[in-house]
This record gives structure tokens, sequence and C-alpha cells, in this order.
DNA sequence: GTATCTGCAAAACATTTGCAATTCT
DNA sequence: AGAATTGCAAATGTTTTGCAGATAC
């Protein structure tokens, strides 16, 4: 569910007891959408949540991935990122200006051979690249 | 290059100098195809390599992904993986017996929307689920 | 003989764990 | 009160860095 109207609700009807903590971080990733690492999470709501701990966010965003409420990026080897659009899409990084954008993957145009008579149950694409406006900043 | 038969030209020819340990690993990559991680190569060579380091490991792997030599694999967060066939392929992960299997991508230009105009140079796509072999087993 | 390469030891990071204090119901 | 949650501090595990000795050209 990426258009959440009622958070704690929304993480109720997860079996997630919606408490300040976990509300705050689940709006924080449905309003940035910036797929952020749990150094970025601390950081942008250390503020606004004085007493937060980094162990916190790590237990909530277990707790997240375990329930269906996000999912893990792992696009690169040093940084675990997280998303709490848990449909089917693509994760795109530039690696000029260390964005992730989201992108649509139609799986009926991606044709698999080889694994014949395995179950699917993830799917992770990565695409890694420039971004159209660092392509536009490179030419000056 | 999946078939190699003269690894210290294949090295010679990516810019890197053929030492033992670099050729040895990457004999290792070519020959088990197993993706493994670092503490994995090191268990399996450390026998026939007495004085080796996972500092040379690390080092080494380093040097390959930069020269095109191998590519990184990030299906699970907790573990980097590498591979030495850097042709464009899949990689599945079953979740019950930990194996990292190879598949053909056939990728079709309307698989992707809502990164046009993107320059995209690499392509990283992991499926999980369940493999053939453990498939069966679950029938038992 | 000078560059490069290796590998030990220490440092740096990210993540997990143990546990006591706090907060809910 | 009792159960769940939070967050500090310590532990763990992986990767990087500094550097001295070994090796190659």
């Amino acid at each position: 569910m990426v258009e959440v109207e009622n958070i704690g609700q929304y993480l109720t009807s997860k079996d997630i007891r919606p408490s300040m903590q976990r509300v705050k971080i689940l709006e924080y990733l449905l309003k940035r959408r910036n797929h952020p690492t749990v150094d970025t999470i601390y950081n942008d709501l250390k503020d606004e949540i004085l007493t937060l701990s980094k162990t916190t966010i790590y237990n909530t965003l277990k707790l997240f991935v375990e329930n269906g409420v996000a999912i893990v990026i792992n696009i690169e080897d040093n940084e675990t990122r997280y998303d709490a659009d848990t449909s089917l899409h693509g994760h795109f990084k530039c690696t000029k200006c260390d964005g992730v954008f989201d992108f649509t993957v139609n799986l009926n145009d991606l044709a698999f051979s080889g694994i014949e008579g395995f179950t699917v149950n993830e799917h992770h694409i990565y695409l890694k690249g420039m971004c159209r406006v660092c392509k536009s900043k490179e030419l000056v």
C-alpha cells in the first residue's frame, strides 16, 4: 500500500501495534519515498523523536519486513535500504547522484529460462546507470 | 568469459597481473560456479594456498570487479557473493537450501517503464523461492 | 632496485544481542 | 501487574586500512 490514509489502522491490520516510533518511521517511508538506509532514517527523525535509537529502527524495519509492510532493497552491497511500497516494481540507482528511482516492471515482457519448475516468491530487479538529470548535467 | 582456457592470459588481457593467488581465485570461481562469498573462497582455498589471507581475497575480488572479470551478487543483505560470469543473466536463490542458480534473462524493451531517458549500465535480476530439488523433497 | 603484491593486525562500520528502564493495556 | 516496546551498551561479523615483509620485473 503506497497510499495510506490511516497509518495506525494499516499497522494494526498487519498485526503490528502502532507505537509512536513505528508510526513515525512508516510515515517517513511513505512520505519521503527515498528508499533510505537505517542511518538516513535515524538522522532525519532524531530531531523529531529525541530519544530515538538505531536499535528501534532496526527492530521496526525487521518487523515491517516480516509482516509485509516494507521490503529490503539490496541494490548496493554496503547499504541496506528499505521501501514501504511492497508491490512488484524495480529500482534504478544513479551511480552519479546516488538516487534510487522506482520503475514499473512488466513481468510478461521478461522471459526467464533455466529455472523451469522452480517456485518464485520474490522478484528483485535492480538497474544501475545514470538518471536523466545527471545526464543533462554531463552535457554542460 | 565463462569458458577460459588460459587464465593467466585472460587476466593479462584485463590488465591484471596473474599472480598465483589471483589465478587460483579466478580458477576457483570459473570451475565451481558456486557464487561464493569471501569466506567460502577462503575456506575452500586455504588448504591449497597455506598462506592465503582474506585480505588478499578482498583485494583480488575488488580488482576483478573493477576490471570486469567478476560481478558482485547482492541477493542477500548479509552476504556478498561473486560470479566470474559477467554476461547478462539472473540469479535465483533457493531459500530452503541456500543454493544460488543462474538463469537466462531475455530483456524486452517493454519490460521497464518509468525510467525513459536513463542510461542503464548494469542489470541485477534476483529471484527467490524454492528450487526443483527442494520442492520434490517437500512432497515426501 | 623499484614497483607491486601479500598478509598480519588494527580500525572502521553495520547489525545484533542482552538487558534494564519505560510504556502501554 | 503483566506484556510489549524502547534504547543503551556490549558483542558480533564483515570489510577496509596501514604497513612491513616478500615477490616480481
